[in-house]
DNA sequence: GGTTTGAGTGAACATCCGTACACCGAAACT
DNA sequence: AGTTTCGGTGTACGGATGTTCACTCAAACC
């Protein structure tokens, strides 16, 4: 039995191409990649409805055909790339709640908050431009599935603010209406760092209204519950 | 001087078609206006980035080159879109203003602002829908007038807050944060309406989450100017 | 070693697109 | 009455689009 017979075994579900070192299935999947990221670049100026599946085609460096390989329809893609943008997106959301361990003040939420939203849309600007276009323009399915997303984190939100002190016995109506009004400013405070470019000081003036705009609402919410 | 004379004179500047009873320069406007009209059906489902030349002349029932005697392009057809619908905001935006000489209380502002805005928008639902999905997706041009025409919008809001009570000697920097807020809010609550489609139940649980949300907002930026 | 699978190819199609050009005919003007 | 203006027509073009079909050829499997 020469050393050899091992490498012969190998190949069973990890074959790997000769000259590339890739598997068949890793292959595809960086085809698919290309396929998502050239997406992405070529919507940013139009939108979803407006992107042709021969022009993403030729991005990639594949001819049309192949494209159905990997997606149905541009909808199709279109929906992964709403799945794609919010794996990441909740990834930050759970990144601010993981250091609520301290009973912080309202000020030290804020604060962080706008800090890591303004991080990640400076990682995901891509990303954060699609959600922002096609949750206006997109397909009916890509709005429908966006719209969903947006609202499963307005109801995390809403028992994240049902945790801090002070608001133990509001209503699940009234911490809904709180969390949607917080999104809704989020979502447009996103939108206004994306079009700063990038420009630290056109950032910083955004954030620093957010940052006042977030303290105003929490402060209202508060104020206006102990009065009714 | 026969009396027929004065009738040879009309045509001048108001001659009119013998079949219709038109003016050359009615004739055109009305082409106009069916090509706005067809333009913002056709859109509805999409966007301008998405909308051909083609697809409205045939609409409006005219051949693809007579499309160029009213506009240059499709860009140029929607920012004339964007400049119609904001005269109709700001016509809503007046209507509001004009019925604050009787030093209201909040919460009667709050009302008679959603109360018009529900209005405003069940009236002119396509516009709304226009710009709501314009604003992220449209061409460029189109994208910077509507932020333009939003930006003016916040301006005179905070001008309007400043004459309010309780708010003589904020800084013009809060005024505008509060007004851009409150903005945001608004412009989210009319998607809103425009996405109830109608129906009446779904629009007045819209309208019920606007109003709390505007009083949070106002009673917050209060008790927060008075903190700080 | 022989067979199957499946990502990518390449040509062909019918259809739509924006735009150029010469033209018409009636309203508008002189 | 004669001329000009101009909204609308009809044709024609080069190019892009989505989708079909029959194909290659190497990895994956038995």
């Amino acid at each position: 039995m020469s050393p050899h017979r091992s490498d012969k075994r190998r190949p069973r579900l990890l074959a790997v191409t000769a000259s590339t070192g890739e598997t068949r299935g890793e292959k595809k999947e960086r085809t698919r990649r290309s396929i998502l990221d050239a997406a992405l670049v070529l919507c940013e100026d139009s939108s979803l409805v407006a992107l042709s599946l021969r022009q993403v085609a030729k991005e990639v460096g594949i001819v049309p055909t192949a494209f159905y390989r990997h997606f149905d329809s541009i909808e199709d893609l279109g929906l992964a790339l709403v799945d794609e943008s919010f794996v990441s997106l909740r990834a930050m959301l759970r990144a601010i709640r993981r250091s609520d361990g301290t009973v912080p003040t309202f000020t030290e939420i804020v604060d962080r908050s706008v800090v890591t939203l303004e991080e990640h849309v400076h990682r995901h600007r891509g990303h954060f431009r699609f959600i922002a276009r096609e949750r206006a323009a997109g397909p009916p399915a890509v709005k429908a599935r966006i719209h969903h997303e947006i609202q499963l984190c307005e109801r995390e939100l809403a028992t994240d603010i049902a945790r801090l002190p002070g608001t133990d016995h509001w209503s699940a109506e009234d911490l809904h209406v709180l969390s949607g009004l917080i999104v809704t400013a989020m979502v447009a405070t996103a939108e206004a760092i994306v079009d700063a470019g990038g420009r630290p000081e056109a950032e910083k003036r955004v954030s620093d209204v957010a940052r006042t705009q977030l303290r105003m609402v929490l402060i209202g919410a508060l104020s206006w519950k102990s009065e009714s």
